[in-house]
Order: structure tokens, then C-alpha cells, then sequence
DNA sequence: ATATGTATGTAAGTAATACTTACATACATA
DNA sequence: TATGTATGTAAGTATTACTTACATACATAT
């Protein structure tokens, strides 16, 4: 299911121990993965872990930032050459829960498993998550000086929500897996955020 | 900072021991408070944190629910007698990022701390968290019904993208610890949701 | 051919820590 | 006087993240 390729130069055992991870996490929780376990499934011994990763998280967030990698350069480059803002943020949306829909262990590290530490928010695996919530800034900040999108919400606020919307539409279909339609999430989302829920008032 | 009160029948140890969770969680992480910390800074033996919490999560899960059993109640009263389904989806939004600004703890207990944990969505404690989200979803409901909402859109979609919506900006002012201004975040979401993003062609 | 560096493997150990067990005491109420 | 509840102590166990020290396989450079 959408296996982000492993970095061809990484030595064999790095990239066991990562997919090693990778597996365990469809079925068990972070925190319930021991050392012994990725040892064992990546056929690797355990302290060579110790040799590429700097500890059990640093292996987390290595993975996640070699999700991040592999999509979000991806994902601006799906945006050039779609016309007017709408379209593009739409599209971006869509990017994003396809990626969900794709790969649950993504969705689950980056929903679920790397924000309970602290030390998550200064690193390099944050950052890159960050640089998606450039992207998406400067394409709702690119809507409002070209008229499309109103002038009169933060565009940093109108980014937030529809990060939340993104998350918590496919989040109980992490938790109680089920499936997910981009197609539809992405026109509730958008239906919403660009039209609002209330009825206008038709004489 | 709005202690929500220890249950008067729940003996003193118990009570101290909820707290001094509470307190630890104010500066560190759950994954780092060990049981010894515990002990410590509620002055009882560690011995007794297993008698009245099933384990450390359980104590967690005690702790949480304790903050919902006293606001979720609270909140149902605070929109009857208001007018108005969008009012009252307005007063409900307020009160809960009032919550989040005023309990950090909550805030990071719900936020970070509990969904990393499959069994949490297994437990009572989560129970009660969905109960929040029914009333979100009668509430919406009625909406639609009563013609002030557009009936096109999945009601548990409007409701997934509020609940996002709130915990999406309130979560950056948890993990970088800076204010929360809850009239200002209720208003910039329902205008969003309410009225949508995209400008009308005024002619 | 020899030397060097890189990737990998082994094996043993350490310190922290969640959780348990068994036993003792203080104190209220029946 | 007896009983039950709340609390305390102290010792122990099993797990587990992470470390250290040492060995080997193998490629490439000289």
C-alpha cells in the first residue's frame, strides 16, 4: 500500500530497522513496540538500532520525515499549473487525505504517535510538517490578495481549521478502521470552508 | 486556574494523587512522569496509586474524565435557552475553547496525552468525550432540520470539521504556550463555517 | 597483497521503572 | 469488642531502553 521507497543510499540494516517499524506500527502502538520487537522483525540485531537512530523516537521521526519527503515536495508541485486559488487548495486537501487514505502508518505516526513528546516540536521531522503549513498559507494569503477569499478572517486562522478539518475527518477512520473517500471528504471540506454551512437566504 | 473540584467521596489519597498528576502535567510530559514522581509530590506511597487507579493510563483516564463529568454536563445547560440552532452551535464552541484556554491540562491531556493509547478508545473515558460530540450532532441536526443549515452536507462532516477546527487552534497555543483569546477564535470559526471563505459576487 | 574503512553481528550488562505482594497500623462505626 | 476502610512500608520482579566492548565480512585504495 503506497510504500514510500527506502533512501537507496542507506546501508540495508538502516532501512530493515525502519521498515521493521513501519510494520509493527499497523498493528501496535508506539509505545507498546519494544526494541526487541523491531529487532526481531527486521532481523537486524538490536543494538545496531543504536548505530543509525539515535533512540526509539529518533527512529519515529525518521520515518515520518521520510514520508514528509517523499509527499510534500510532491504535493507543491501538484498545485503548479492549476488555476485560481480555489482550485489549488482544493487540491492540496485532496493531496493530503489521499495520503491518509494511502498510508495509515503516516496517519497514524503523524496523528497519533509523535505529538505526545515534547521534543517532537523542535525537530527537523516537525519542521518538515511545518513547511507544509507554509504551502498551505501562502496559497490561502495568494486567495485574499487576488480577491477570491475574503479579507476579513487570519489566513493563519483559515489554515488551522482546515488542518483540523483534514485531521478529524480521517481520524476515526484511523481509529476505527474504515475507509476513507478523498473524493467526498474533500467536497465536504471545501463546500464548507468556501461556502458555509448556512442557508442563504433565497427571495 | 478553574481547578475542577476532587470528588468529596473519593478518599483524601486518591484525590492527592489525581492532583499531583495534574501538577506534574503541567510541566512534563505523561510518558515522563514515573510513578515514583507520583509519590512524591502527592506524599503518598506508591503503592496506593494501584489501589485506586488501575494502572498509570487508568489514573490518566480517571483524571480526564473527571474534567468532562464536571463541563459536558455544564455545557448542555449553558445552550438551553438560547435562541437558535446557530446560536447555540456558537455558545457551544465558545465554551469549549473556554475550557481549553482555561485547563491546559485538560487541554493536553485530550489533545496529546490519551490518543496514543489504543485502549483509550475502548474506555469509559471516551464514552464521555463522545457524548460532547452527540450534542454537537443533535444540535447540528436540529439545524438542518429547522432550515437554518443546508441540508447537503453529511451532519457528522459539519460536526468532525468543528471538532477539528477547535482543536486545531488551540492546539499550537498549548504546545508553544501562548494565549488563547476565545471570542476571537469562536468568531473567526463560525464565520468560516457559518458564512465560508469564498467571497460573494457582490453586483 | 596489504591496509583501511564501512556495515554488520554478538553478547553481556546497566539503570530505570511500572507494577506486585505481603504485612502493619490508624480509626471510624457496628 | 469486632470489623471494615484508608493508608503506609518495604522488598521484590520483570521488562525494557540503551550502552559497551569486541569480532567479522567485505569492499576499495594503495
Amino acid at each position: 500500500m503506497a510504500p514510500n521507497k527506502p533512501n537507496s543510499s542507506d546501508p540495508p540494516g538502516k532501512i530493515k530497522i525502519a521498515e521493521a517499524l513501519k510494520t509493527l506500527l499497523i498493528e501496535k502502538d508506539f509505545n507498546a513496540i519494544t526494541t526487541a520487537d523491531i529487532s526481531k522483525i527486521s532481523g537486524v540485531n538490536e543494538a545496531l538500532i543504536y548505530r543509525y537512530y539515535k533512540d526509539k523516537r529518533g527512529l519515529l521521526h525518521d520515518v515520518l520525515a521520510k514520508y514528509l519527503e517523499d509527499y510534500v515536495e510532491k504535493m507543491e508541485l501538484d498545485i503548479k499549473g492549476i488555476k485560481g486559488s480555489t482550485n489549488k487548495l482544493r487540491k492540496l486537501i485532496w493531496d493530503m487525505i489521499y495520503l491518509h487514505q494511502q498510508n495509515r502508518v503516516f496517519s497514524k505516526i503523524l496523528l497519533l504517535e509523535v505529538r505526545n513528546f515534547s521534543g517532537f516540536w523542535e525537530s527537523e521531522t516537525y519542521q518538515m510538517v511545518r513547511q507544509y503549513g507554509q504551502t498551505l498559507l501562502k496559497l490561502i494569503k495568494e486567495g485574499i490578495h487576488n480577491g477570491e477569499f475574503r479579507d476579513d478572517i487570519s489566513p493563519s486562522h483559515i489554515r488551522q481549521i482546515i488542518l483540523g478539518a483534514i485531521e478529524h475527518l480521517c481520524l476515526p477512520a484511523l481509529i476505527f478502521d474504515y475507509e476513507i473517500s478523498p473524493d467526498k471528504l474533500t467536497a465536504d471540506i471545501c463546500d464548507i470552508v468556501f461556502k458555509g454551512i448556512v442557508k442563504k437566504n433565497e427571495k
